[in-house]
DNA sequence: AAGTTTACACCGAACGATCGGTACAAATAA
DNA sequence: TTATTTGTACCGATCGTTCGGTGTAAACTT
């Protein structure tokens, strides 16, 4: 149950914290129903095209919140080292260091193809953008590239384990082996 | 649908398949009969506990198949280096250069207590094999340590980024890495 | 100003379909 | 025969979805 309950973008925080939790298969309509605090016919007002619109639209909040917080930080200017701490930041906060899992991970599954599409096109963009983050610190082009697939790999694989072992340490470890070596030649 | 229908071990490989493709809440009992060609009345003959007895078998399954082919050899005998390539070549088989999810990543967000045990169980094996192996490669065990992590975390986010991104790629340049770098000093 | 209409957010109840699971008897193998 | 294995039919529960309708407050009419 959210604070601004009759809005969509109220409903959606919920929605999203529920998704990432479960995924897409592992969430009912009587447990949206119930932690948004909105009879089921209420959610098809909001989200006429159902669970599956419920779906796209977390994962166009995801994508405005990366938007904000991350793409404008890597796409931006300024100090190099100064944007990868604002980001990783970010991250931290948006995972909570590493106790919540990401949807580019458990979406996909169950989601239709328009998640699945919306969740590459994300992927797609961070990569862009943390290899331009390395290129702007002075790496050469290949090697910056190589660096962004890690970087995502990094933090996707981290989150991973960090559900799977109940700890998280391994989000932690990968967080601070960036600060230590993404930007470094 | 398989080549050793009626034994519970040939019924296991369909399963494993389906799981890790669809991950346990995407995988019904309807499907699972047609992919196996076998009635839920014999489903439930070879896994009475039902749908979380089969994720269970499926989560042992995949843990014998680590045994024989990455456990034994990472905990073995012989030089590091044929005993990496050994793993490695075992794991590209597994996932079919990163084609496949792993069950470690979409199982334990719908299975239950069972299940994220034994994930948990898989994991912490997983990290001290690879430990031992770079521990007797002669890295420092603080390194070794964490080097292991950071090569469960580079296999389970290789292999969402390419289910994300719809490539292999990412998977095998990450191989790759691990062959480069896993055992130099 | 008072009455009427429109628009919006919401809900209870029920829909058909499918879920995981079971009872039981026929078929098959030993 | 006896024991194992399977197909058919079925169960209650829950799935995602839709229907018909309520309350409320702003917008228009007269």
């Amino acid at each position: 149950m959210n604070g601004e309950r009759s809005t969509r973008e109220g409903i959606l925080v919920d929605l999203l914290e529920e998704f990432r939790a479960c995924g897409f298969d592992g969430v009912s309509l009587s447990r949206i129903s119930e932690v948004t605090g909105l009879g089921k016919a209420s959610l098809y007002h909001h989200f006429p095209g159902g669970k599956g619109e419920m779906a796209q639209a977390v994962m166009s909040l995801a994508g405005d919140w990366l938007e904000s917080h991350v793409f404008s930080v890597l796409e931006g200017q300024g100090e190099p080292a100064v944007r990868l701490e604002s980001v990783l930041l970010a991250l931290e906060d948006f995972y909570q260091q590493g106790r919540k899992s990401c949807v580019l991970d458990v979406m996909p599954l169950g989601g239709g193809p328009e998640v699945q599409a919306a969740v590459k096109q994300v992927m797609q963009r961070l990569l862009s953008g943390f290899e331009r983050l390395a290129h702007s610190a002075g790496i050469k082009k290949a090697d910056a590239k190589a660096r962004a697939e890690s970087t995502l790999i990094g933090i996707q694989g981290s989150l991973v384990v960090c559900r799977g072992l109940g700890s998280t340490s391994p989000f932690l470890n990968q967080m601070k082996a960036l600060r230590k070596s993404f930007l470094t030649p």
